[in-house]
DNA sequence: ACGGTTAGTCGAAACGCTTCGACAGCCGCG
DNA sequence: CGCGGCTGTCGAAGCGTTTCGACTAACCGT
């Protein structure tokens, strides 16, 4: 392993000289800096990270702490992931990631200063990583929001405009019996932010359309979508659409209305929110969903925690991205409703009264 | 943040002394050492990782390289990923994952002396990521198996007991007829490993079953699982029970099932390999399934990899675990063939002609 | 022609730890 | 009694960077 010391023999600079052509803290003039160059390829010259950690105290590493509950990541969290690996690289910082269950093994790494900053991710509400961390000093940017944002940076969805945008395509098609089926109930009486969030939303936007907002809670399971399905039918027989919130839900929801005869579109529309293409893709038919800003969300997110590690800028970035509605194939105009007498029965679609 | 020296200091010893202490390089009084001890939890002390990795050449980090492509991980993977992290935080390293991808943020880690080893995920027949971490001198372990591996660690599921495990399973349920659905033709002209050895396990199996072994192949995706289906019933219109080794063709194999008014069980019985329990349970029904030995797997690369690092042990460690057979609502036995009359109408199953 | 900047370079002092060689004391052995 | 070999401790020399102060030479406006 070649070291700064001999890529300074070889230019016939100092080693400082050397330093400087890489970290670009003081002026150098053109030619040493190609002697420098010359020499460090010439060498195959590579820093040694530990020896730079800590002359600058700097580790140029920063971690994302994700949850890895045993079910996995979903392709959502992964562009989080990936988002932020890609950002961190640009920058020239390590990413690394840090399952979390892990808290010591994180408090550890940043206590011995080992990491320049974290990013958190599926923040809860009340969530103990944001104390441990800010106790030892490490700057934070949250992928969430915890209740209380005083001083925090974070980035987030926008739920309330995704709601919004999702609710309105329904009732573009002509829908007017919309059920929300959301996360459990425990889910938010703990006030996990996105159900929270998103009942509120749904109940703001449904009654900005004149509607009477119908939310079913559901496990986060295939049989907790079943029920919740059965649930929502109990309460609201008529229903032609539902918005579902709930990724490992949704399946069963999917399931049981195929059990009871219900065509998807056809007889009920059905919108996933904050989804990936690659889940909404799964189902057939491809599910119309909120897809989630994904990566973006990710970098910017390390971006900003970048920004606030080496003090450029605000350390205090509040932001909130909005999902995009993507129309595929789980949402129709509305059935006729029973009133309407079918004219036309070469509609392509199945629904609808006359014409197309 | 308190230093050594700071300890040293408050201990009335030498900065040395301390360090033993900690390292347990030399041998050190009681007394001497409670001193010290007393003086670092007064101090709060914590080491500096940057530090004692400059000056001892070993950053106790391992890294771990995960696949993370668009589709994310699945329940099983995630098993080996906190195995893996478990592993060594007992041992009193990190674990940080390193996206894929990132290639040259993987090199670039290790060519920097920042990883003292590192475990490959998802290893393909020819595996550049081994060459480059190879080259680089950092001491790795495989999970899964390259082409060739003389010389190389690695840790792998055992295919072939697993398939036949479940092919035995079948057959002792009366199944004759059994289609194999394989990852696709593509994977296993590349030479996937786990795709090339279940088929030849499977091979081996039917034919020591005296049964003529089916093969399907199938894209990894819903759409392909269908595809896969389809073609399935076309090769073999009398099949009784489908093996599958795709996690994501699966839910289209069962929803073109239904499709045909095939019923799982009772008409086509399933068995998923390879599958963790959590995947197993969001189908309906749940999924007979030879479960992966998840959070072993990563535990025992982990495990041989710091073997491997600290020096103890063999650096050439080879093992093949086994998945468990799980027996869930996916299958039962077979139907009774046309050809014979059934007269015992009180089958539990609800299967077979009369009766029901 | 002169102090005041600025660009470009150097040497040396950190950074906080590990580890090597040295040494003092003590043991048991012949 | 003298010697080799332990045990326990210390001081100092690194580990490979960054960064600070200092210095030179050129350049500016006056």
């Amino acid at each position: 392993m070649a070291t700064m010391h001999d890529v300074a023999r070889l230019a016939r600079v100092s080693v400082s000289t050397v330093s400087y052509v890489l970290t670009g803290a003081r002026p150098i003039s053109q030619a040493t800096r190609d002697k420098v160059l010359a020499a460090m390829t010439e060498l195959g010259y590579q820093p040694n990270a530990m020896a730079r950690g800590l002359a600058s105290r700097r580790s140029r590493i920063v971690g994302l702490l994700m949850p890895m509950d045993e079910r996995g990541l979903g392709a959502t969290e992964t562009a989080f992931v990936t988002g932020a690996a890609a950002a961190a690289s640009v920058a020239g910082y390590h990413l690394v990631l840090s399952p979390v269950g892990d808290l010591d093994d994180l408090r550890r790494l940043a206590s011995q200063r080992m990491l320049d900053g974290a990013v958190l991710m599926e923040v809860q509400v009340e969530d103990e990583r944001v104390g441990a961390l800010q106790e030892a000093g490490v700057p934070l940017v949250l992928i969430g929001r915890t209740g209380d944002t005083t001083g925090l940076s974070y980035v987030d969805i926008d739920f309330d405009q995704t709601v919004r945008e999702a609710v309105a395509h329904l009732v573009s098609l002509g829908h007017d019996r919309i059920v929300y089926v959301n996360h459990s109930a425990a889910a938010i009486a703990a006030g996990y932010g996105p159900a929270v969030r998103t009942r509120d939303a749904f109940v703001a936007a449904m009654t900005g359309h004149g509607l009477e907002p119908v939310m079913i809670t559901a496990e986060d399971s295939a049989a907790g979508g079943r029920a919740a399905l059965t649930a929502a039918l109990a309460q609201a027989p008529d229903l032609t659409a539902v918005l579902v919130m709930n990724e490992n839900a949704i399946f069963g929801i999917l399931g049981e209305l195929t059990n009871r005869g219900l065509a998807v579109p056809r007889d009920v529309s059905v919108v996933s929110m904050v989804t990936s293409p690659q889940v909404a893709e799964l189902a057939t038919p491809a599910l119309t969903a909120m897809t989630s800003p994904g990566s973006a969300l990710g970098r910017i997110a390390v971006e900003a925690l970048l920004r606030h590690v080496t003090g450029t800028g605000d350390d205090n970035h509040q932001q909130l991205l909005p999902c995009a509605l993507e129309v595929r194939g789980s949402t129709c105009p509305a059935p006729a409703t029973l009133a309407v007498s079918v004219s036309d029965g070469s509609d392509p679609t199945g629904s609808g009264p006359p014409g197309t």
